[in-house]
DNA sequence: TTGTATTTTTAGGCTAGCCTAAACTTTTTT
DNA sequence: AAAAAAGTTTAGGCTAGCCTAAAAATACAA
């Protein structure tokens, strides 16, 4: 099935918006303001993706993905994330740079080039604001894991994974003695620039810049 | 000035067809033929073309890019073989499998993100087919060097420089000792895989398989 | 040079995706 | 529960980019 690229943003509009109440259909005015058009555009755009049974759509009740459109959204968010994780790493873009492009790129269609850049990229699992990237199969991850700079309290953490595996990083990590299962203490945040002083396995003190950190998988320690 | 992604792909077909003969325009019918269109749907684009002042047109004359055109088609046909050598420099797709995907890939809009392309894959001066790519100007490098792939004789040249600048790729090259300005003599050509072999320098023999001469660039020695 | 064939343009129509304004539902207020 | 307000849909219109068919211009051949 063909979807176009107006198609596929309503669609990730529709996801992000339903979010932050999966119980209530997303309504046409916040996708009208979220989209920039007018609600009778919007009206309009529903009635063909109900067509194409992108989503679920009763008049004047709210609209909700189905299966094959929540499955779309997360292969568009996948793309989007793992371009930003290419414009960041590998093309030194800073975050604020990177949001218009990854709009682009997302919609280009091929299935082996997104899989092809998650390799290049060595399968990160979450884009550089620690939101988790699906999978090739639209899975996002379930773990309890996340970067170490989501968390914003002091604590005890375990190290459960790194986001990125590039020998400079990977050197780094050991040179810190750090290893996988090893528990993380948080003593100090700094919110200037969100670093982290930590203790690795309740010996050495050491320090994270906010690049380390979020690369950094970790789990809350119970 | 905003340019539709259509727009810009009849500025490119102009590019292209205007070559075979630059002295006459391009003519309605093989722009209609190159562009899977029919001629009708054709003659309005062109007219819309010809009011942003991107081609000069005269009725059943044929058309012309104009500077401003030519400047234009010069930037996608670079963003289209910057991309190429990404896809197979980076992402190791093969040659057959690329155009389709630069295509969509050519029309991203950022000039931030090709020169940031292009700096992440070594400036190079021709893409995979030994197509040159222009610079950031528009400017098609001038100078007779090509990489040494493109030329089908035996015979004497003069190595000028390189198309790529990994570090794996220059060791290769001085394990092989050579350096710019010295001499190659292609002593045969291997029809199959388009594989050389060299004598360096009238010195040691040597075997470049045709992803080295690809980056290699070579003038005819006089 | 005059008729025929080819090429190009014009005219009228269609769809996707947007708009405005009016009509209709639903929700909120009194 | 009726009136008012807010939200949504419908109806009619617009543009970009395509189509077909007919008309006009150009090129070719006798």
């Amino acid at each position: 099935m063909e979807v176009s690229l107006t198609e596929e943003n309503y669609i990730k509009a529709i996801f992000s918006l339903s979010k932050h109440n999966p119980a209530i259909g997303v309504s046409t005015n916040d996708l009208s303001e979220h989209l920039n058009n007018k609600a009778g555009s919007v009206t309009d755009m529903l009635k063909r993706l109900a067509e194409k049974k992108l989503i679920h759509y009763e008049k004047y009740k709210g609209v909700f993905l189905s299966a094959k459109g929540e499955k779309m959204a997360l292969a568009i968010v996948r793309k989007h994330r793992l371009w930003e994780v290419f414009l960041l790493d590998k093309l030194q873009f800073t975050w604020d740079e990177v949001h218009d492009i990854a709009e682009q790129l997302e919609h280009i269609k091929s299935e082996e080039l997104i899989e092809r850049l998650d390799a290049f990229l060595g399968h990160p699992k979450f884009d550089p604001h620690g939101d988790p990237i699906p999978n090739a199969k639209g899975q996002l991850n379930s773990s309890k894991a996340k970067p170490l700079n989501q968390f914003k309290t002091k604590g005890n953490y375990v190290f459960v994974g790194v986001n990125e595996h590039s020998k400079p990083f990977l050197q780094h990590l050991s040179a810190l003695g750090l290893k996988i299962g090893e528990s993380i203490k948080v003593e100090e945040i700094n919110a200037f620039d969100n670093s982290f002083r930590v203790k690795i396995n309740k010996k050495e003190s050491a320090f994270f810049s906010d690049k380390v950190s979020a690369n950094i998988l970790v789990e809350v320690k119970k």
